[in-house]
This record gives structure tokens, C-alpha cells and sequence, in this order.
DNA sequence: TCCTCATGTGAACGACAGCAACATGCCGCG
DNA sequence: CGCGGCATGTTGCTGTCGTTCACATGAGGA
């Protein structure tokens, strides 16, 4: 990172990419606006349009893959963190580690997780950060560990996604938000367990 | 509904949340601007600000309302419509009904509904259409009818809105939103089996 | 050294939220 | 019947923001 201030500014799409993540986890997609933002970095509005010629819409797209990427290495780190002898135990708590990860991330980063989505990836499908590849991983699991029958593993990914995108977002900026500490991570275990005995 | 062309109006505040409702279901929650409904209805700007003191914030609530009204009406009719001599059945089918219901509803008002999951109602809670409560009573029918454990009646509630909630947003907004016809209701069968086997 | 193109600037336009001071007319009171 | 007050609307302004255009600058290669 230069500090100089230079009429070139070095890396001015990172810049401005970290100014939008900063003002997204403060205020959410509203927050987020061009014109301010390039003041932040110094520069003029229409510098910005260099880096994203959509404007906005460009800026909002590559916040969101931070906010993908985030969530996504939330998830691997709670999955790998799990360990035990009993293969099965571990398929079992690994799933449930990638649902509270998810819940975990959206309760702290709202205003980020908004912006991703409302706003899709604006990178190749190869490089774009995965959470909803890593749950697949987490089902495949269950199909080899025999705790969930093989003719149910289709849509599967979906049920389990639904629940808890739907508890992640009732509980940060739903009509649970106001729920206590200990009612939340109550709501979170119920869910969980209908998702595991249901799937 | 007065069509006379007089200095006063009439009924300003009902005819903005009208053009409001029509702006929504058209273009999401952005497209609601205070400035454009009130040229729309032959006022000026600042004619709004006299009905809704806190200006596009008070529009949008009134606006949510409306659409928390009708997604209550449209889960109360497919409920209502669910008949049949098995109680048991009955209050199962019509369990599931209250789900489809919401996911259509959302799928086909997505914008309409974003404004309402945005903007908390503005109505005194005695007033304030009340979706969540109708789901509140098909749990209850369920425990009456023995497909429900009185023991896991406590937290349903979050955990079905949460899969249904969630799988609506996913399909009405969401990754899932380019899903064909087909397995779009294959996904919500499929979760709402899981909902049933897992509550 | 000079040329070129990426990068950045300043100015301008239009849409919009919100506020303030002024205008209008409906309705009730004397 | 007339008059005055208050709800209702209006014009006009300020500030923010997105976006575009013509122009300026400077870094690096021919």
C-alpha cells in the first residue's frame, strides 16, 4: 500500500473495493455510495468509473465477492475445526458447524452479507468464492456416512440451504433481530435439529 | 374516489401508497421514489411530507403494510380452501398450504415483498396484518391433531418460517431465481417434506 | 527525448430527499 | 352571512449523489 500521494494513486480499485466493504459493514448497500467514497480515497468521482465502468453496480458486485469470500472461509474454518475419531459423529457435527458458521456470519456482518446478495459476483464462475459449494461437500458427507438416505441427497442442498439462509437473515435483520442472546442460539439449535432429522 | 380536480385532493395519502404499491411490485423497494409517486399523482413533493412526516420511510412502512396484508389474505384463502373428512389430514395439508402459500406470494410479488421485509409496519400492533400468526395457528392444529409433540411445539414456528422464508427469497430473489418451472416445485416439495419430517 | 495511453481532474446535468416560506380554500364561529 | 384559522398544497431552495464529457497529467516504452 503507498502512502505517496501521487497524481497515480497505485491501487485504486482495491482502494475503493475496501472503502465499500468498510462503509457496507456499517450502514449496508445504501451506505455504500460512489461519490463519497472516492472522496474517502482521495480521488475524484470520475476516477472511480475507470475501475468500474457500470459505476455503482460494478463497485457493489466486487464487495459482494469480499462478503462471498468472507463467508465462505468463515465456513471451511468452522467445518475444519471439527475433529473426532467417530467418522460419522464428525459428518454430522461438520454439517451442522457449516449451517451455524452461515448464521454466525450474517448476525455479524449484515450490512456486507446484504450487499452480496442483492448483487451477484461480478467474477468467472471458476474464481468466484463458494459457500453453496461447501454445504454440497458437507451432504456428500452424510450420503457416504449413511445418515442421509442417497435418494434423498437431490435438492437436498436446497432444503438445508433455505433454513438457514432464512434463520441467518430472520435473526440480523428479520423479525428476530430483537431476540435475546440465549433465545437466539435456542432458535438456531431447533432449526438446525428440524433440518437433520427432515433432511 | 373523487376524480375532481380540485386544490385539495381528497385522499393524498391513500392514492401515494397506491402509486407506491404499484412502484414496488414493478421495481423492488429502489424504485419508490417520493418525488416521482407524487408527480404521479398530480401533487407536488412537498404535499407527501404533510401525510408521511418522515417522508420515504413513513411511504415505504405504509407500503410494507400493504403487502403483509396481502400475503396474510393470500395464506388465509389457500388455508380456508384445504378441506376434507380426516382432521388429522386436514390440518397436515393445510400446514403445507400455508408454506406454498407464502413462496408463491413472494415469487410473484418480489418487489412488493422486499419493501415489507425492509420497512417494519407503521400500524399499532393490534392492527398490523399479521402473517407469522397464522403460521402460529397451523402448528397449533398440528399439535391438536398428534403430529406435532406438544415437547417440540416451542420454536417450530422459527424453524418453519425460516425454511419457508428462506426458500421464497431464494427463489423469488435469490441464487435460485433462474430455476425452471419444474423444479422449482420440486424444491419447495422437497423442503417442505423435510419441515415435516424434521419439526 | 518524445509520444502515447492509462489514469485522474473539473465541470456539468439530472434525479432525488428534505426543508422553509408562502398560498389557498374549507369549515365553523360570531 | 361574513370572516378568520388551520389543514392542505405550492414554489423554490439546498445538498447529495450517479453519471458523463472534455481535458490534463505523467509513467514507461520506442
Amino acid at each position: 500500500m503507498r502512502t505517496r500521494a501521487s497524481y497515480h494513486h497505485g491501487d485504486l480499485r482495491a482502494a475503493l473495493v475496501a472503502a465499500a466493504v468498510g462503509a457496507a459493514r456499517a450502514g449496508g448497500p445504501d451506505a455504500v455510495k460512489l461519490t463519497a467514497l472516492a472522496a474517502e480515497v482521495g480521488v475524484s468521482a470520475a476516477a472511480a468509473y475507470r475501475r468500474f465502468p457500470d459505476g455503482l453496480e460494478d463497485l457493489l458486485r466486487a464487495t459482494g465477492d469480499v462478503a462471498r469470500a468472507e463467508l465462505a472461509d468463515r465456513i471451511a474454518r468452522k467445518v475444519a475445526a471439527v475433529r473426532g475419531s467417530d467418522p460419522a459423529d464428525v459428518a454430522r457435527r461438520r454439517f451442522r458447524a457449516s449451517g451455524l458458521a452461515y448464521v454466525e456470519y450474517v448476525s455479524e456482518q449484515p450490512g456486507l452479507f446484504a450487499v452480496a446478495q442483492r448483487h451477484p459476483s461480478c467474477l468467472p464462475p471458476g474464481e468466484a468464492p463458494d459457500p453453496h459449494g461447501l454445504l454440497e461437500q458437507r451432504l456428500d458427507a452424510l450420503v457416504v456416512e449413511g445418515l442421509l438416505p442417497a435418494e434423498r441427497r437431490p435438492l437436498a442442498s436446497v432444503a438445508a440451504w433455505a433454513a438457514v439462509h432464512g434463520l441467518a437473515l430472520l435473526l440480523a435483520e428479520g423479525a428476530l433481530a430483537q431476540l435475546p442472546a440465549a433465545q437466539r442460539r435456542q432458535a438456531v439449535d431447533r432449526t438446525l435439529d428440524m433440518v437433520e432429522r427432515g433432511l
